[in-house]
DNA sequence: GACGCGTGGAA
DNA sequence: TTTCCAAGCGT
């Protein structure tokens, strides 16, 4: 009875409060038979991986207007799209993004599959990717759990087994509550009512439509779900990072395919390793012999560890390196334009 | 199952 | 300032 009810009140909640979203078909629209573009909607998911709405969505437009279809993506040069990326993190995504639009152009006439197994067998769509695409694109009923489904499932049945651990008890729970009734709105729901009432911080509980179901509300804290482990303190690392510029042109390379960073453009640097560099050591690693001099550093974080890279800064020549204007920086990750820019601009 | 993999905004 | 984190995926 109670899953029925839930339900019915999370649906109702959604037709007034669903959020507008560039790459949303409203309830409305949705209620018409209109389906949002698969290709819109996989874009947005993909982007939307671990980032926040407001970062992936000027990409989303800037993708969009550029390449409209998935087969405009799929003939797109690398690194048009690797630049186009520059800045959105977990460069991955961008790599898998690429090699999906082309298996969809070659193996599937452009068209995305519409069957859950199908969208999992495509590059970079997951569990939970694959199972959004289809519930929102093609309306299939799907258990599409994402960081907030688990959050909600957490809270609504106050699980106490604290997470990772705990993800296949909240993707049961999620999936007992799915209906072959509106799968794309149910699932929509469920994922703006985590975004925007049942918050990780300070959840907005007397605005929730289903807060006579939470088990973590009736514990007076549920704020405290769902429950986690303890994680590792992020390491220290130093790297030196070279700043060699040719009139208005920046010294960069193309880094290795994978790994961190993997295909795009940085600016040269040594290896990243737990000590500091000393001048001597720095000097001896740069890619060129040129007149260096310490323009101070930048320190950057990310997911694992924290990196300080020394700034050399130098005008001069090398080979092997990719001249860019300094007007293109911007095709490069956060780090190193942060890095680059600190070096064009520090007098020490 | 654990780990590697970015970023910028909020508290 | 520091911590936490936001619609995960691949290995």
């Amino acid at each position: 009875m109670t899953a029925e009810t839930l339900r019915a009140q999370l649906l109702h909640w959604y037709d007034a409060n669903a959020r507008s979203l560039p790459w949303r078909t409203g309830p409305a629209e949705g209620a018409a038979g209109v389906r949002s573009d698969p290709y819109r909607v996989w874009l947005s998911e993909v982007m939307l991986q671990q980032t926040t709405v407001p970062h992936a969505t000027p990409y989303f437009l800037k993708f969009t207007a550029r390449w409209p279809t998935v087969s405009d993506l799929a003939a797109a040069p690398d690194e048009d799209v690797m630049a186009a990326w520059a800045g959105l993190g977990y460069y991955a995504r961008a790599r898998n993004l690429l090699a999906c639009a082309r298996a969809v152009a070659r193996d599937h006439g452009g068209v995305f599959p519409d069957t859950e197994e199908g969208l999992r067998g495509l590059p970079g769509l997951g569990p939970y990717t694959a199972a959004a695409v289809g519930a929102i694109a093609f309306d299939l009923p799907t258990n599409v759990v994402d960081g907030n489904v688990e959050r909600v499932m957490s809270r609504l049945f106050a699980v106490e087994q604290p997470l990772p651990a705990g993800k296949p008890e909240l993707k049961r729970l999620a999936g007992a509550l799915v209906r072959d009734d509106r799968p794309g709105d149910w699932a929509q729901a469920l994922m703006d009512l985590g975004a925007t009432i049942c918050r990780p911080k300070s959840p907005l509980c007397d605005r929730c439509p289903v807060a006579e179901h939470c088990a973590a509300l009736a514990t007076g804290a549920p704020d405290s779900f769902p429950r986690k482990s303890a994680k590792a303190e992020r390491p220290h690392r130093y790297g030196v990072a070279y700043v060699l510029t040719r009139g208005d042109e920046v010294a960069l390379v193309r880094r290795p395919p994978k790994g961190l960073l993997g295909g795009m453009l940085a600016l040269p640097t040594s290896e990243w390793r737990a000590e500091r560099w000393s001048e001597t050591e720095a000097l001896a690693a740069a890619p060129a012999d040129a007149p260096w001099r310490g323009v101070g550093e930048v320190e950057h974080g990310f997911t694992h560890f924290t990196l300080t890279l020394q700034l050399l800064r130098a005008e001069g020549d090398a080979g092997e390196v990719i001249w860019s204007p300094r007007r293109d920086l911007d095709a490069l990750p956060s780090v190193f334009l942060k890095a680059a820019k600190a070096g064009l601009t520090n007098l020490l």
